[in-house]
DNA sequence: CCGTATCCTATAAGATACTG
DNA sequence: CAGTATCTTATAGGATACGG
């Protein structure tokens, strides 16, 4: 992990940031975070329509992960045909609300942005 | 982009947080921008030093679509040796500040985390 | 000092097919 | 229904060298 230890920078913030960007950081999984959250239980089949364009086998992968981190919880019922529900932990539903000013901050720009604006040489 | 827009999922929440992952989403940005937020103006060979193990190319890239992203400022010194300054736009603090929450939570937990889990089946 | 220019590789993710 | 198993590809990122 990249953990920093200088005097300038404010090590506690940038440690935290960084483990959170390990556990979000795969293309959907946010994505998954709030199709989890709009529902207290959600099917794999139901995930993989509530995120259009995931492939099964990243959908599956992005959920082993995000269990093996502890923000989502899997419970396989042993039934034919088979059932399982995907939820949040306790820590997911928290990790959810620290996303939220992110939200709002991408929500306020001007959607299309990358513009390649002019070089200013002083 | 992914943008999704079915009933279920709230999609300006959604659409915003895709948009901020698109910002953020390189591997040394968050630790750009924190290194950038300690001080008003930072130099290329500061930040340099300050990103342990990102290299040049890796640097300038990273800033440079920062700064199409409108997060980051770079201002060029016609001098020799050169000088070149970089430091956050209104918006770049502002998203800054919206990371913070989110570095709470990653701070928040138990460091190595990504265990295998008792696979439970009910 | 502040970068480019090349070349290279590892990994994430997509496509597709198949199974308990 | 809820996944695995393969195979392939695109891209981000790393290593290194050089230039204004």
């Amino acid at each position: 992990m990249t953990t920093l230890n200088r005097p300038d920078t404010p090590d506690a913030h940038i440690c935290g940031i960084d483990t959170v960007m390990e556990v979000i950081g795969g293309k959907w999984k946010v994505l998954i975070l709030w199709a989890l959250e709009t529902q207290p239980r959600r099917r794999f089949g139901e995930l993989r329509r509530l995120v259009p364009g995931i492939t099964e086998k990243v959908l599956a992968s992005h959920l082993r992960e995000m269990e093996a981190d502890g923000i989502v919880r899997r419970v396989a019922y042993d039934e034919v045909p088979p059932r399982v529900e995907y939820s949040l932990t306790e820590d997911g539903a928290r990790l959810n609300d620290a996303l939220e000013p992110l939200a709002v901050w991408g929500r306020g720009r001007p959607a299309g942005r990358r513009a390649p604006s002019p070089p200013p040489t002083v």
